[in-house]
DNA sequence: GTGCCTGTTACCTC
DNA sequence: AGAGGTAACAGGCA
């Protein structure tokens, strides 16, 4: 379930675990389809041997760049790394590890098996098709304005959907909306200039606050999320609107009401979202 | 037991 | 094009 914020936190965390410059000694696919591409047998035979030279983020995937490949990784709901010294009997939902030759196993596991792993030699075929990054600096208010002024659609599924901006998930939407007073179901296109660059401060604002206490671990199961490290987020401490309703809004003290959007839980404040 | 919920995304039809 | 439904899955919860 991780959004943006999550998805850094878990980069950032691999990164400290010095994984770069490590070689791939062997793949184990416990979950054939788990493997989006190629077929797991090829996946193992071309990732043996191959050397972690870097690891990112783009939107809400992890890509691993290697040394003849890149190995993107896309967690979806319950998709979580983690790594041991020893190779894991098992292992609690494990779907996929990596063998290491710095001796460290590096174990993907997933209870509800939507996450994917790609191994491309291309990896801007993917990524060419996410919208903007929050956090680069092409995310500007004019770029910005120019992609919500052809949405035709409600706000929340528009900035639900990553081929406009990447990397927000249904937490931190409600929230931005929350904090910008835009009601989750106002056109996109509808949304005046300041109502534009307050949408934008928002965002940033919040995936920013996301990522400074290292996400949102709602519930205390297996099924939610937490780092590399085990350690849970401490977000969910400082959500304004997400899962408060029948709680009063931080700014106006009317209750919080949930409604469904395009599928989706969404969380606001009746009255000063307009 | 039963049905509904879940932080994601792709695909289908109208 | 976009809305709405369904699917991929597992498990928590009332």
């Amino acid at each position: 379930m991780p959004e943006l914020p999550e998805v850094e936190t878990i980069v950032r965390e691999l990164c400290a675990c010095h994984l770069v410059g490590t070689q791939i000694k062997e793949a184990l696919v416990f979950w054939d389809r788990t493997i989006a591409t190629p077929s797991p047998k090829e996946f193992c035979d071309s990732i043996g041997g191959q050397t972690i030279l870097n690891i990112s983020r783009r939107g809400k995937f992890i890509a691993f760049t290697l040394s003849n490949y890149t190995l993107i990784v896309h967690l979806r709901m319950t998709g979580k790394f983690f790594l041991s010294k020893k190779k894991l009997v098992s292992a609690l939902h494990e779907r996929v590890h990596l063998h290491l030759t710095n001796g460290w196993y590096l174990h993907y596991s997933d209870q509800r098996k939507f996450g994917k792993w790609y191994l491309v030699s291309n990896p801007e075929a993917t990524f060419d098709k996410l919208g903007l990054e929050p956090f680069s600096n092409k995310f500007t208010l004019k770029a910005f304005q120019k992609v919500i002024s052809r949405g035709t659609s409600q706000i929340k599924p528009f900035l639900l959907n990553q081929r406009n901006v990447a990397g927000l998930g249904n937490i931190y939407v409600d929230e931005a909306l929350w904090e910008s007073k835009i009601a989750p179901t106002r056109k996109a296109s509808s949304l005046s200039l300041v109502e534009i660059k307050t949408l934008h401060k928002a965002i940033k604002h919040v995936l920013k606050q996301g990522i400074a206490h290292m996400g949102t671990s709602l519930g205390t199961t297996h099924a939610n999320y937490f780092s590399v490290s085990g350690r849970r987020g401490f977000h969910q401490n400082q959500l304004m609107v997400f899962r408060r309703d029948g709680f009063p809004c931080p700014r106006c003290n009317t209750t919080i009401i949930k409604i469904k959007l395009a599928q989706r839980g969404t969380h606001l404040c009746p009255n000063c979202q307009k």
